[in-house]
DNA sequence: ATGCAATCGAGAAGATTTTCTCGATAAAGT
DNA sequence: ACTTTATCGAGAAAATCTTCTCGATTGCAT
C-alpha cells in the first residue's frame, strides 16, 4: 500500500461520512492493540452498531480498495485513513482564550496526533499575557496577525467569551488564517475561503435536554452521525 | 402566548433540526438585547445566513404559529424555544473525571440556564477525592449511584480518559440515568433507552483538517448544521 | 478441483432533509 | 376602500443520505 493521492471526488465527500471516519478510525486502532490483522467493513459494523454498507460505503469513499471475503488489512487501513484526514500532518495552530476551557485545550497533546498543533497562545488579559500555560507563554492578542503571517499559520481556536468571537476571528483572518474552530457560542461572520467549524455545545444540551423531557431513546442505529454548524 | 405541550409529532422531529434551534435561540436573545420586538424567519435567515424556508420549516416544528407580514413576537418565540427545549427546567447531572475538561465544565455556570445543572462531581484518583472544584466536593466514584439513585439524577457527564468512559456509563447506568453526555473519545454501548451523545472532537478535527488540506471553503450556505455521533 | 460462504463494489430503491413554489393573510401605503 | 408587499403555512420537487440488493471475487472446506 502507497496509495495515489487518496482524494476520488473531494467535493462529493458526504459531511456526514467524513465525520464519521474519526469513529472507525478510533476502532480500528483498538482492534490493532487487540492484535488483529485483517478487519472488514462488517467487523466495524457490528462492533460499533452501524448498517454494514453504511460502513462500507463511507470507506469506499476514501478511495481505498479491500479484498472480498478478507476485508483490509488492518494497518493499511489505519494508515490510509490517517494519510487521508491529514492527521499524519499535525498542521500549526494558534489558540486566542487562555481561560479554563483554552487551557484545557492547550493542555491536550492528543491534538497533535489528530493533525494540529498549537503552537501558540493568545490572550487580551494583562494578568494572563505572559503566564505559561502548558509550556507555552501566553502573548499579547495583538502579536497575532504578525505571528500568523510569520508563521504561516493557518488554523485558529477561538476560546474566548462570545462577545469577543467575532473580533478575534477579524483578527485571525487578517493574518491569513483559513480555518476557524470556534468554541464560543457565537455566530462568526467569515468569507466562504475561510473554513469555519463550531464547536457548539449547545446543539448537544439542546438535543439532550430535549430528548431526555420527552423520553426518547437513542435516534435510530443507522443515524451514527449528525451535523455541527458549519456557518 | 401560553402555548399548550409544545410537542407536534415527537417523533418526527428531524435532529438537525433540533440542533439549528440553539442558534436561533442565540441569535433571537441578540435581537432582544438590540431592543428589536418581532421577529420574522426572514430576519433569522438573514442574520444567519441560511435558508429562510429551512428557518420557517424548523420553527413552524416547534408548533408556534405566526403571523402573515409579521413573524412572531420576539420575547414569545424566546420563550418558546426554551420551553420546547426545556431550558427553562435544568435538569440535575453528576460529572465523572474532575481533570482540566471535567473542571471547566464544573466552572461554567451558563448550562444551567439551558437544561442542565451539574450537582455532583466524581473522580477515582483519591488525590482528586475532596478537593473542591468551582464550589462542589469531588465524590469517591463508587458513592455515585447511590447518589443518583437518591437524587434521581437523569444526566450524566462523562470527562474519564477513553478507557474509563464505559465502565463509567455501566456505573451511571446502574444507579438510573437516562442521558450520557460523553466527551471521552470512546464508544459507549448502551440500550437504546438510554439517550447518548457523544461530543467528539476528533469529528471536528477530522473535517476541519480535510477541508483545509484539500483547500475546501466552508459548506454550502443551506447546510447550517451537521451531526454529530449519537450512537 | 469444486462448491460454499463471506465480503467488496456498485447500482437501485427508499428515507430523510432541504429547497422551491404558491395560496392565504395581515400590515402599510395609496 | 384598494393595492401592494412581506410573511406564514403547506405541499411538491429536488437533493442528499441511508439502506437494500446483487453480481464478482476470494479464501476456505470438502
Ligand atoms: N468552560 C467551559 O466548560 C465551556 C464550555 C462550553 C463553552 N465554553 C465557551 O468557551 C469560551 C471560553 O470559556 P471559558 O470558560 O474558558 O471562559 P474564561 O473566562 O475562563 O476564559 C476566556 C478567556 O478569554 C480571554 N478574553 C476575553 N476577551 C478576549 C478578547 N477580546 N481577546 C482575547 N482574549 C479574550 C479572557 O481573558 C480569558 O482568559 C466561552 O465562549 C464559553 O462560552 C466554555
Ligand atoms: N482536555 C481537553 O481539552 C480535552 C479535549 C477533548 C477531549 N478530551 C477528553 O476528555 C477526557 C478528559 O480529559 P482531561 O484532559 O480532562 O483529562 P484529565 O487526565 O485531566 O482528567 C481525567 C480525570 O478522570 C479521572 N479518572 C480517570 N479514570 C477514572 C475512572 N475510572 N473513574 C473516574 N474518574 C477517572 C482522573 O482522575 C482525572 O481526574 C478525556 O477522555 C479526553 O480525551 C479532553
Amino acid at each position: 500500500m502507497k496509495g495515489p493521492s487518496p482524494n476520488p471526488r473531494l467535493h462529493e465527500i458526504p459531511e456526514a461520512s467524513l465525520r464519521r471516519l474519526p469513529i472507525y478510525y478510533r476502532f480500528l486502532q483498538q482492534m490493532v492493540l487487540n492484535g488483529a490483522f485483517q478487519v472488514s467493513c462488517a467487523d466495524l459494523a457490528r462492533g460499533l452498531g452501524l448498517d454494514p454498507t453504511q460502513v462500507r460505503k463511507d470507506i469506499e469513499m476514501t478511495g481505498i480498495v479491500g479484498k472480498p471475503r478478507v476485508g483490509y488489512l488492518l494497518t493499511d487501513l489505519v494508515r490510509w485513513l490517517e494519510n487521508f484526514l491529514g492527521w499524519n500532518r499535525p498542521k500549526g495552530a494558534v489558540l486566542v482564550g487562555a481561560g479554563s476551557l483554552g487551557s484545557a485545550l492547550l493542555g491536550y497533546e492528543r491534538f497533535r496526533s489528530h493533525g494540529m498543533e498549537i503552537v501558540a497562545a493568545f490572550d487580551i488579559d494583562p494578568e494572563k499575557i505572559g503566564q505559561r500555560v502548558h509550556g507555552r507563554e501566553v502573548q499579547p492578542l495583538m502579536f497575532l496577525p504578525d505571528f500568523v503571517r510569520r508563521t504561516h499559520t493557518l488554523l485558529g481556536v477561538i476560546a474566548t467569551p462570545a462577545a469577543a468571537a467575532q473580533p478575534v476571528a477579524d483578527l485571525m483572518m487578517s493574518g491569513g488564517i483559513r480555518a476557524i474552530w470556534n468554541f464560543a457560542p457565537a455566530h462568526i461572520q467569515a468569507p466562504p475561503t475561510v473554513i469555519l467549524q463550531n464547536e457548539d455545545l449547545y446543539h448537544s444540551l439542546a438535543s439532550l435536554s430535549f430528548k431526555l423531557e420527552n423520553r426518547l431513546g437513542v435516534a435510530p442505529a443507522g443515524n451514527g452521525i449528525r451535523y455541527a454548524e458549519d456557518n
